[in-house]
RNA sequence: GGUCUCGUAGCUCAACCGGAUAGAGCAAUUGCCUUCUAAGCAAUAGGUUCCAGGUUCGAGUCCUGGCGGGAUCACCA
């Protein structure tokens, strides 16, 4: 199918030419959807035109409109205010669109192409369990996936987990200190939250220590270096680094215990990934080529044995890549994880990293190194930065305790799905398990959709009350108007495309040129990397149908054919409702 | 301080590349379940788009200068 874009930029640049014998670069023609205020399906602005055309707004927008109406029937009729020309399109021609939408099964999808997309998201550190934070990157990653795979990519959806480190050897002192008989088990907690206590538990003692050193006289940098349990800490990297058996096998244990909560939670948000990269297997490989690279003179050393990489020239800064004792820094690591992947998939066209925005220069300098070292897919890859969620009180602070526990949330969440659901009348007529399962999906969709309609770059604010609102523009909302075309479908038995279709209502064109807009929509979202313009418009495309719905009869409508028609209209709302949520990563219930 | 970024209705967010009278939701007020699911629909009210200049047929959008918030500028990750 084609779209207005695409048709209209044809139709118009031709008739262009032919009123005034020139033709303008299609750069800049501006059609848009008409404002419900006036008359009309689409609007080209003629003001561009003016400097070829030398004539007034009006009369160049009517005698396009006359040219147009006159070559092109889809094209029935126009009006012209100022420079804009509105053009209506006949009746036929949005027939025919919802009967080539209908003829669609995956109505929206681009054809498959063979390049490849690798997606990072999530990456948590292994030394905390996941938090409000982490939720904005899993969502945001996964519906990017699933947007770029409907865009026609292959996507590989992938994450690196930071094993390693000072942060799990600070969990594994404390878990030795303290309580190194404690298992998920014994102790009742979910594995990542175990570890993450302990973490905690490392902090305050840490901070004891401080205290009483500095009591003792010693200065506050001095302190840190020399409590006790921070040299513990370091000790245990020490060990870890050197493949001393016993380290090695602690931090096994305890990294095991994580992965296994993080599961839980991955698994409540219905989350997948294909491939994981772990910084303990990957941080050693970026090293390597680094020292390659200084061999080539791409990298420089300094007095004190550094490495660093000049990129002044591109309008950035000097940027350390190996410490004066040879040990990895953070950049390493990436250079090397992403060189690691790009062998693992020899087909990749491009990695997207989502990764806030406070790293957004990291991300520039790595792209530029990569160009650097000569890899070609790295002009296209791209840093899916998203700003922070902020709470109604001010930013999240783990030192505060003021973080939000993804674990919580999700367990809050369905607890308020609940409760809502008693007041709803037809809540009775629904068996337990489907109340569990309606919950769940209620749920999560409230909270994916609440964090995913926001434009990733922006900061935003995650006020708890609002999220667990059901009504109005959130994710429940579509969910409900999904499963009201499901019911539908099911009085009705059925779709038929095979009848004789009449003259749509005013409520059902505008559902219609909604629909139609769906391929585009999706272009869009993929090529700027952004789930909330799909988010936008299943909530505009839930609302249209509804206004249709409540004021439009359906099954007591005058006639069969009418009957039928909008039974196919209802079907195809459902159908692209279903597959927007599906991009965002939220199930549709077909009862509610 | 340098660099980057954001500032839109009481609140949370929209507004494609500069286009028409800046749109939704929440909260407030008011109607609609004797018809297909009322987590719905309809209506009212709510704005100097932070401020001051500039560019132009046209500026929330671009430029300059302020004011205010945030991020970043580690041999941390």
């Amino acid at each position: 199918m084609k779209s207005i874009e695409a048709f209209l930029t044809d139709t118009f640049l031709q008739a262009f030419e032919k009123c005034y014998g020139e033709t303008p670069d299609s750069k800049i023609l501006q059609i848009q959807k008409t404002k419900k205020e006036f008359t009309g399906d689409f609007t080209v602005n003629v003001f561009p035109f003016l400097k070829i055309s030398k004539s007034k707004p009006e009369e160049t927008a009517t005698k396009m409109g006359t040219e147009l109406t006159k070559s092109h029937e889809e094209i029935q009729d126009f009006n012209v205010i100022k420079g804009f020309l509105n053009l209506s399109f006949s009746d036929e021609f949005w027939i025919e669109s919802l009967k080539k939408i209908a003829q669609k099964e995956n109505f929206g999808y681009s054809e498959p192409q063979e390049e490849t997309v690798l997606v990072e998201f999530s990456s948590p550190n292994t030394n905390k369990p996941l938090h409000l934070g982490h939720l904005r990157n899993i969502f945001l990653g996964d519906a990017v996936s699933n947007i770029l795979r409907a865009a026609g990519k292959k996507v590989v959806r992938t994450q690196i987990i930071n094993d390693r480190g000072i942060h799990i050897c600070k969990s594994m002192v404390a878990f030795m200190e303290f309580d190194p008989e404690a298992t998920p088990e014994n102790t009742g907690k979910k594995g990542d939250h175990l570890v993450g206590d302990f973490y905690v538990k490392f902090d305050q003692e840490f901070k004891n220590q401080i205290r009483v050193l500095e009591e003792e006289g010693l200065s506050h940098d001095e302190a840190k270096e020399q409590a006790p349990i921070m040299m513990k800490a370091r000790e245990t990297l020490k060990k870890w680094e050197a493949g001393d058996p016993d380290t090695v096998a602690l931090w096994e244990k305890m990294n095991s215990w994580v992965y296994a909560g993080f599961d839980v939670t991955y698994e409540a948000l219905n989350i997948q990934f294909d491939k994981l990269y772990h910084e303990s297997q990957t941080y050693l490989k970026g090293r390597d080529i680094v020292r390659d690279g200084v061999k080539n003179n791409l990298f420089y050393q300094k007095e004190n044995g550094s490495t660093w990489v000049d990129l002044t020239d591109e309008g950035l800064d000097e940027k350390l890549l190996l410490r004066a004792d040879g040990t990895a820094v953070y950049m390493t690591q990436d250079i090397g994880t992403a060189i690691l992947r790009a062998n693992d998939f020899p087909g990749l066209k491009s990695m997207v990293y989502t990764v806030g925005n406070e790293q957004d220069y990291h991300f520039q300098v790595l792209f530029k190194i990569l160009a650097k070292l000569g890899y070609s897919w790295a002009s296209d890859c791209y840093h899916l930065s998203y700003g922070m969620v902020e709470l109604p009180d001010g930013k999240m602070k783990s030192r505060e305790g003021n973080v939000v526990d993804a674990d919580d949330l999700i367990r809050v969440m369905k607890e308020n799905a609940k409760e809502q659901g008693v007041d709803r009348g037809n809540y009775e007529e629904l068996s337990s398990t489907e109340r569990e399962d309606l919950a769940k999906k209620v749920s999560l969709a409230a909270l994916k959709y609440f964090i995913l309609k926001v434009d990733p770059k922006k900061n935003m604010t995650f006020d708890p009350k609002e999220s667990i609102d059901l009504n109005g523009d959130t994710g429940p909302f579509i969910q409900y108007t999904y499963a009201r075309t499901a019911s539908i479908l099911q009085k009705a038995g059925g779709v038929n495309t095979d009848f004789t279709y009449s003259t749509p209502e005013n409520y059902e064109r505008e559902v219609i040129k909604q629909l139609y807009r769906f391929p585009e929509i999706i272009a869009e979202a993929a090529a700027k990397y952004n789930p909330a313009s799909v988010a936008r418009y299943c909530f505009e495309t839930a609302k249209l149908y509804n206004t249709f719905y409540q004021n439009t009869p359906i099954f007591h409508a005058s006639g069969e054919n009418i009957i039928q028609q909008r039974v196919l209209l209802s079907a195809q709302v459902g159908k692209v409702l279903k597959t927007g949520m599906d991009l965002l990563g939220i199930e549709v219930p077909e009862r509610f």
